[in-house]
RNA sequence: GGGCCGCUAGCUCAGUUGGCAGAGCAGCAGACUCUUAAUCUGCGGGUCGCAGGUUCGAUGCCUGCGCGGCUCACCA
């Protein structure tokens, strides 16, 4: 029926998709904004003006049909674009019968640009009196239900475009993403960091603890994985002497999907020489509560039924005191491997465990009773300070105390949002670690970091003493925007393929026998 | 990967203790020159996720598979 109606246009020299372009005076908010505001300034002594004289003269919206109330002779539409809605209104006297005929036979969901006037009816909607009504685009599908909207997750997430249009506060969260991602480049920006693009594809994924996704250079016949982390890099750009840099883009890591994981997420970590972790706990909470000003207004923001406060400063604890405060164990009385060992059976802290018990350090335990004990506790932004060194291999010890380091994670709702440290700078202690790292991962830690040697030899070079951190953007977004799963922060969430139709199963036949060659 | 739940018209959802598949919106035809979930009259619309099985008969029961959601594990 669409697919008629557009065969009819273009036979008839009307084809939409011949318009290159269409200038817009206004979009439908500002018009409805700027209409009240022209309203307020014709009142006279006090008097407003006769109703229906103020006007707006010469206005050109564009958007999509979204629904029609067809009357005989003079009929409404509800036109969307970008900011929202607005009415337009017309009629068999000013657009003459032909015209008037072609508008009611536009489909919603077709994209018209309107030239007119901008007027309040007779019920007080601010609209626009359409003097010709242009079809950009037809739309060959018809469009979800007007009320009940798209629901369903699925075509939600795959088909996101559909979800755009029919769900104004989808949209909302994506604009407010974009003022979050900007909000945080002018703080930084205000702080003297340069911008950086450190590399995607890598020979060694490191930098965090994390499988990665390996993929091939057909041109250097190489096997490269696909980044999991910036840090390795910007340090570089550190020790050039580029004194403050970041990195904000996409990480990836080979892990489980759920409300909170997509494969591919955005992360910007960000280094500053000449500052220590306490430096970075400062520029945290200014540039999250920076973040939250722009996106929502304020530093008080509702989550899920819980108001979240993020102006600075944000609660300081160590995780020997999270640990203590919520109920668990007082490791400062813990002194050896052994002991702790001991208490961690005495808790029955081995599922929490991610190795086998008799491989477990002092540090590994307190980190998996920090996880037991505080970790869901911590709802207000709290930044946990001082863990241990053994699950900390880039970070600089702790003055005076080698199992502890100058480290701290940002917590909020439970949820960790940011890892930073006093980066270790020693480039003899630094290949210490790493072996140490090598190590794990022959006792069966597939996640341990990755030995990177020219990143060691940029240590010889000399770094100076600099504060990192990492902050996920996806799970700022979600705290700023009330956003239950990481998918609704996401524009296209990683999906498995929809089932594939019966003429495309001698293609996937072919990949089947081609998959032996690859790898 | 495990567990639980879901998949019915374009969309939102009913439904069948196993017997011709339903509504609202959307669509189509008509009425209406101020409607806004417009209203009124009439009409069309289905591989009940896919494949097997049980049965006289399956959308419904059984098995397997696919996709999605939630959840547990892993992770940020």
């Amino acid at each position: 029926m669409r697919r008629e109606k557009l065969a009819k246009l273009q036979a008839e020299g009307r084809d939409p998709f011949a318009i290159v372009k269409f200038d817009q005076s206004h979009h439908s908010v500002a018009l409805k904004a700027d209409f009240e505001l022209r309203e307020k300034a014709a009142v006279v002594d006090g008097v407003a003006p006769a109703s229906g004289t103020v006007r707006i003269e010469d206005v050109a919206v564009a958007g999509r049909i979204m629904s029609f109330r067809d009357g005989g002779k003079a009929s409404f539409l509800d036109l969307q674009d970008r900011d929202g809605r607005i009415q337009l209104y017309i009629n068999i006297d000013d657009l003459g019968a032909d015209e008037y005929a072609r508008v009611k036979a536009l489909d919603r969901g077709d994209i018209v640009g309107v030239s007119g006037f901008a007027f309040r009816t007779r019920r007080g909607e601010v609209s626009v009196h359409a003097k010709q009504v242009t079809l950009l685009a037809k739309s060959l599908e018809p469009l979800p239900e007007k009320y009940h909207g798209l629901k369903d997750t699925e075509i939600r997430y795959r088909r996101r475009y559909l979800d755009l249009v029919m769900n104004p506060e989808v949209m909302d969260t994506f604009k407010k993403r974009t003022r979050i991602v900007s909000a945080i480049r002018e703080y930084l920006d205000g702080r003297e960091y340069i911008e950086v693009e450190t590399p995607v594809l890598a020979t060694i994924a490191s930098g965090a603890a994390a499988r990665p996704f390996v993929t091939k250079s057909n041109a250097l016949d190489l096997q490269l994985y696909l980044r999991i982390a910036t840090e390795l890099y910007l340090k570089r750009c550190i020790v050039g002497g580029m004194e403050r840099v970041y990195d904000m883009g996409k990480n990836f890591r080979n892990e489980g999907i759920d409300i909170r994981h997509n494969p591919e997420f955005t992360m910007i970590e960000l280094y500053q020489a000449y500052t220590d972790y306490n430096g970075m706990m400062e520029l945290c909470e200014g540039l999250v509560s920076h973040a939250a000003i722009k996106a929502t207004g304020g530093t008080k923001v509702d989550y899920q039924g819980t108001e979240l406060e993020f102006a600075a400063p944000w609660r300081r604890l160590t995780m020997i005191d999270a640990v203590r405060t919520y109920g668990g164990p007082d490791f400062t009385s813990v002194k050896t491997d052994e002991e702790a060992r001991k208490l961690a059976t005495e808790l029955g802290l081995t599922e929490e465990l991610k190795k086998m018990l008799q491989d477990c350090t002092k540090g590994d335990i307190l980190n998996a009773a920090f996880e037991k004990y505080a970790e869901k506790n911590l709802i207000q932004p709290t930044f946990v300070m001082d863990y241990p060194t053994d699950i900390s291999p880039l970070t600089k010890q702790k003055p005076g105390d080698p199992t502890m380091t100058e480290r701290f994670e940002g917590f909020v709702y439970g949820r960790e949002i940011c890892n930073a440290y006093s980066e270790l700078n020693d480039p003899i202690v630094q290949l210490e670690r790493f072996q140490q790292q090598e190590r794990e991962k022959a006792l069966g830690d597939d996640e341990a970091y990755a030995l990177d040697e020219d990143f060691v030899s940029s240590l010889e070079v000399g770094m100076p003493p600099t504060g990192g951190m990492g902050i996920g953007i996806d799970r700022i977004v979600m705290f700023l925007t009330n956003a239950y799963s990481i998918r609704d922060v996401i524009l296209f969430p990683t999906m498995k393929p929809d089932a594939p139709k019966a003429s495309g199963s001698r293609e996937s036949e072919d990949s089947k026998r081609a998959q032996p060659d690859l790898g």
